[in-house]
DNA sequence: GGGTTTGAGATTGTTAACAAGATTTGGGGG
DNA sequence: CCCCCAAATCTTGTTAACAATCTCAAACCC
């Protein structure tokens, strides 16, 4: 079951990483309630969390503003302490994965093909990272995804794929075939080049 | 200014550090509520930001329980990205250093050696990462203290030093005074053999 | 004319009541 | 005696009203 609060916040999200909401704007609850039809608590609630993502800027008393987007040194920094933390999960728990999650790995795939077959890069961002956490997940990582998750945040904000959708997809492929198969090497050095 | 939120979040905060809380035990809204002479609604605030920083686990409709200490293994990889973290951000502002700066780096120093005096483990950790984030925000690493943040505040659970309280208090008079004399690799040295 | 103050309006912070969902307890049936 | 179901109780989720704070503009003083 889900609650208003995380209904909401996933839209607001979306939003954010869809590129609705431009860089430095000031967002009134109010207006967010009245939009989605809800009082201002879970909203508030949302902005909060959102905050802590690093997608907005709050301040006492004066609500949050959308933060600028991570971009040049600062963003391939973030993205080495990413795959840091994806290759260390994978690598501990390589051995523990189970069919179980092998199969929800499978399953965030497939939303990845079907995002890219939309071609819109909001949804396709949403899919690549929702992979990436289920894996997080299946090896074990459920510790790690807290901080995980906040460090990949802000880049959604700049996700822009160079090569094609097709070729993104491959990639992630390449993951879980290196998975299903039980190549540890493989599955690593996959991971690593494609959050690279 | 301060919010009441965030006063009871800091409240909470320290006595999860100070280890008054069990490993795994739930917490409830209206028993804090009380205690702390407010509403519920601060409550859940703080719950849902200590859950964002590691703190606490959060499942819907059944409240929020105290996560069990990062230990061995996991410990020592956070401990690794923390410190990458605090050496990119310094490495990077070391040049942007003001006076300003130094002066709030001096305070911090001067509230962990009142700190060490009392001997409490909960009120050093806390100074100590205090510390820590005056640094970087002094580097002009506002925009990476949130993760920064969120990855250091379950390491606070286990904060144990097994070096003398004095020996710790030096490590941090030896950054600050590298700081001082514009020594970068001499401040870079520091900080990495601190937080290792 | 420039700067400051004061007030109205708008916005966020907090509270308490209500709604919805979980947990526990007690009884009934097998 | 044990298991299962249902009502009572407790806990969290949501809402709307109230309080505190900020913002902006107009009037005022120098």
């Amino acid at each position: 079951m889900t609650s208003i609060r995380e209904e909401i916040t996933g839209k607001i999200r979306d939003e954010l990483v869809a590129g609705k909401f431009q860089a430095g704007l000031a967002l009134r609850e109010t207006e967010l309630a009245e939009r989605f039809g809800v009082s201002r608590g879970p909203i508030r609630d949302a902005f909060l969390q959102l905050s802590q993502e690093g997608f907005l800027a709050y301040q006492v008393n004066k609500g949050v503003t959308v933060r600028h987007p991570l971009i040049g040194e600062d963003r391939e920094f973030i993205s080495s302490i990413r795959v840091q933390i994806e290759l260390y999960v994978v690598g501990k728990g390589f051995d523990d994965l189970d069919e179980e999650g092998l199969a929800k790995i499978a399953d965030a795939l497939k939303e990845l093909e079907s995002a890219c077959e939309t071609g819109e890069v909001a949804t396709i961002a949403k899919a690549d990272m929702a992979f990436h956490e289920t894996l997080l997940v299946a090896c074990g990582g459920e510790d790690h995804v807290h901080y995980w998750r906040q460090i990949c945040s802000r880049m959604l904000l700049t996700y822009t794929r160079l090569r094609s959708y097709k070729a993104l997809y491959k990639e992630h492929v390449n993951i879980y075939k290196a998975l299903k198969s039980k190549m540890k090497d493989v599955a690593l050095a996959a991971i690593n080049s494609n959050v690279t």
